[in-house]
DNA sequence: AAAAAATAGTTTGAGAGTCAAATTATTCAT
DNA sequence: ATGAATAATTTGACTCTCAAACTATTTTTT
C-alpha cells in the first residue's frame, strides 16, 4: 500500500526499482529520521562520527578518520562542529602530545542511543511480518549484495 | 568469505550490521563503482541528474528538479556543471521563453546506460545466488524496508 | 490595452562536507 | 642533536544544498 509495487512487474525490476530509491533516499531518509527533538542539530554526518567514536572511552583522530574512511583535516572540522554543540570532548593526549583524543559527552552518547534504537526499531519492523526462514534470505541478499559492492 | 558473517551471530544482529554499513557506505561505494573509464567526471549526484533528464527527450528545469527533491536553484548548478561537462544540452523552449529544456547529449547518453548496466550487474549478481522463491521473499522484505522509510 | 499576478529559471549568500597540500608541534631514530 | 616520521590543524578550492532576491516572460484582471 505504501506506493504501487504491483505484481504485474517482474520481480527484478521492482527490485531494481527498490535499490535504486533506497540509493537515493536512503541518507535523506535517515536523516529526516534521526534529526528529532533533542537531536535537530546533529546531522547523518555527525551521527557518522559519533558512532565512530563510539561508548566506550576516547579515540585518537587518525582511528576515527580511518574508520570513517575521510582525512583527518575533514574529521577536524566534523568535530569541531561536534564540540561546539556539546557532542564531543575533545582533550590531547598526556603521554604523547601530538594525539587529539575525542569521546563522546553525555549529550553525544544519548545522541547514540537515540539511533542505534531507530535502527534496532526498522529492523524489528522489517523482521517483525517475516517468518524466519524469509529472514534468512533477507540476509543472505543483503550480504551479498555488501559482497557484491566490496568486490567490483 | 567477502568479510566476517559467520554464522555464530544472530539474524538480527547480522542484518543491523549489513543495513548500516549499506547505509553509510552505499553512496561512496557506487560513485566508486561508477567513476570509470570515459565516466571520471561524473559525480553520484550528476548521475541522478542524467538519470532524472532520461532517455526519452527533453525536460524543462522545474519537471527535473521536482523527480530529484531539489529546489531548482540547486539543479541550475548542477545542469551548468553538466553542460560544462558535455553531458547535457539546454535549450530555451520556442512556445514559452521562461522555459528551459534540457536533454541528454550522446555522451550523456552512454552514461545513463553505463549506469543502468551497473545496476543490472548488480542486481543479478544478487538474484543469482536465490531461487525464485527466495527471490519472492528478497522483494516483499525490500519493499517493506522501503515502506517502513517512507511512513517513519 | 495596461497593470498586476503568476510562473520559470538564475543568481546570490551562506553553510556543510570533502580533499590535497602546506604548516605546526611533537616524538622517534640514528 | 639533528633529521625523519607522525598527529593534527589550517588553508584553498570544489561540490551540494537551500532560501531569498531577482530577471524575464506569460497569464490574468480590470
Amino acid at each position: 500500500m505504501c506506493f504501487g509495487m504491483e505484481n504485474t512487474m517482474d520481480i527484478n525490476h521492482t527490485l531494481n526499482e527498490v535499490l535504486v530509491r533506497l540509493f537515493r533516499d536512503i541518507n535523506m531518509i535517515e536523516e529526516r529520521a534521526l534529526r528529532t527533538g533533542e537531536y535537530k542539530d546533529v546531522t547523518t554526518n555527525d551521527m557518522h562520527v559519533i558512532e565512530a567514536i563510539g561508548m566506550e572511552g576516547t579515540k585518537n583522530m587518525t582511528k576515527v578518520a580511518r574508520l570513517m574512511e575521510v582525512t583527518t583535516g575533514t574529521l577536524t572540522i566534523a568535530v569541531n562542529s561536534l564540540v561546539r554543540k556539546g557532542y564531543v570532548y575533545r582533550t590531547r593526549s598526556e603521554e604523547d602530545r601530538r594525539v587529539v583524543l575525542v569521546s563522546l559527552s553525555e549529550k553525544g552518547k544519548r545522541a547514540y542511543l537515540h539511533h542505534s534504537k531507530f535502527h534496532e526499531h526498522m529492523i524489528d519492523s522489517v523482521l517483525e511480518e517475516l517468518t524466519e526462514e524469509e529472514q534468512v534470505v533477507l540476509e543472505k541478499a543483503l550480504t551479498k549484495l555488501l559482497c557484491f559492492f566490496q568486490t567490483n
